[in-house]
DNA sequence: CAGTAAACGAGACGGTACGTCGTGTCTTCTG
DNA sequence: CAGAAGACACGACGTACCGTCTCGTTTACTG
């Protein structure tokens, strides 16, 4: 967030009629930095593209649109958070919460993750691509949680789509309000709550 | 939603020093018709001032940014969608949020919702509008139903903030990625677990 | 060519819902300004934009193309080279041709004609302009010393065009190779073939 | 002209340490066609390049502007007109413009012609190169035209160079205004008068 | 009942960003 | 080692909006 600054003075031209991965790099953590510092308001193609010292046709070459750009970035911050069932889907749930908003905060992925949403607000095809990829992909583990949970019986299997929506709108109501901070004490309660078993 | 067209070619002068209410009422019906066909993408302020046939300064000088207006057209909505408790927070919270998403799915107000939280996504002003006032408002009678339940005993207290992040960002997760109709199968699931005794 | 510098860091907001007069002044001074020191290469109109201290749009409002913008500067050197017949063809366009010169070499007008006709290379709405309004206008004078010619039986009145031509050509022939210093030898021993009678 | 369309699918690969003349062809090709149907204004390195099916590093390797391509296209147009002095200047003169000017007409020239002094107001190296060799090696005839004339007495040698750029000029008047067609009547006229004996 | 004050529409202003195109350079890979 | 292929940094293109500023007009409220 301070190194990749407007500094990069190097020359970075061609490499021949390929990608260069440099030029790529360069953009990708100039596009961080200015989420990171400005948010989704300073976020232009031509601000990155300045910050990167790169072509805007080299960005717009590799991705053809913000949103494009922006998961990217977010998928770029490798702090994969793994979630492994333990038997106990509710402390799972919220031990994995607890990472991702830690994950949220501690770096810009917080502000990347609510352009992202921001974007897709007006970019039909971005939310296309939010619904049917990114989102699927970022939930892999998570669904992977309720699955195991229904595969004990401890919740039924048809219920597994609204769970994890309460779960995704949970996280999302906060990120998007900017509480994570003020919000984490919800997190136990409403974890439980996602996770109670049916019968009771 | 089509009869605020293009049309108005009435002559709306001033009307002395006062705020002229068919203006007022233009500027509304012609944000509201352009969130309708364009949503957020083609909401500008260029956009309803062309509509509405108003000036630009006319739009700045009562309403002090695009998110206050939002605001404002989203509250016009007359529909406002009561909630009296009955004694069950399960049911009553299915009913709510079943009125809800058809308000939100049967008039413009899904679409000036969702610009509303992507607006708040870039200017710190809207966001905390929004967190401060009109969230709070919006949500005095569904946070009675908790109030009413907690009340009877169904629910603790100390949980009605959890809870209501949950049915809250339920609710957004559906909107925000244009699913109100498929995810209707969600909602008594979803809302049965928000209402959950915590004694099981 | 040289108080019009990068100067004017004064602010010209709009004075109304009508043209700015010392907008306009900027432009076509930062205009004539770029064509003095980069000529025709480096006349775009985001130079003229940054030089003027002017939006974009505030050009293209006024200029729709930058044939347009070159013709206003042309005309603006108020420099009207003025030509009254004396009574001898061949005298009245020397010094006609001499003070033309003088008017391109010694202005940056030289070299905005120059532009003009490049210009008009590449965009035939320009060509045609060129054709159609600019050149009759600024040819109106020249046009009536032969005018004058014909009407004392020196020359015929038929041949006033090819007459005209080859005046014309000559003069561009000189100004686009760049040899206006050159050339000026030849510019008595042209004029007299261009007046000669007819009759031998 | 229409031949050598987008066609050429043909790979042309090296053919060594040494210039491809199969590629030099197509590019000339291609570049004349570009002329033909766009004209100056979309005369661009790439889209000759595209249209070549060349490299653009092929074009600047051999090429070292657009003016010089230019040039080279002009020249490559074979037929080139001679003109053999018969005795009579006026009538030379006529006859030499009459062909060129169907040639100018007839084949993509003129417009490459108009290109090229486009070309030459905003690149000074192309307006020396036009100046010093280009004009000249086109001139040869014409000046010997005149050259044939002074030797015989019928126009002074002194006042070749005043002549010869009145000729230049007017055939370079008219295809700058693209009126070759409507400006065939004055040619008679003006030849007479650059050819007229000084002694009347 | 004249004078003032404010709101109105209109739209120009200096800017920033858009997404595309062309520039001339560079590098890789193929023949 | 020439050639195609095409990526690269750069910067211009013409358009859309931004939020601000006057303008001239049209009332309603004041004294």
């Amino acid at each position: 967030m301070k190194a990749e600054k407007a500094a990069t003075p190097i020359r970075r031209a061609s490499i021949g009629a390929r990608r260069n991965p440099a030029s790529q790099a360069a953009i990708l953590a100039a596009a961080r930095a200015v989420l990171a510092e400005d948010g989704y308001a300073g976020f232009s193609i031509d601000a990155v593209s300045r910050r990167a010292g790169a072509g805007k046709p080299t960005i717009y070459r590799w991705w053809k649109s913000r949103a494009d750009l922006l998961m990217e970035v977010y998928a770029a911050e490798k702090a994969r958070i793994r979630a492994v069932p333990t038997g106990d889907l509710g402390r799972d749930l919220t031990e994995h919460t607890k990472e991702l908003w830690a994950f949220w905060w501690g770096t810009p992925s917080g502000r990347t993750f609510r352009a992202l949403l921001a974007e897709a607000q007006s970019d039909p095809d971005a939310l296309a691509a939010l619904r049917e990829k990114f989102l699927p992909e970022r939930l892999l583990d998570v669904r992977g949680l309720f699955a195991a949970a229904a595969a004990r019986g401890d919740i039924p299997t048809e219920e597994i789509e609204a769970r994890l929506a309460l779960y995704i709108g949970f996280n999302w109501f906060y990120v998007l309000t900017d509480q994570l901070e003020a919000g984490q004490a919800a997190i136990p309660v409403a974890m439980r709550l996602i996770a109670a078993s049916s019968r009771s």
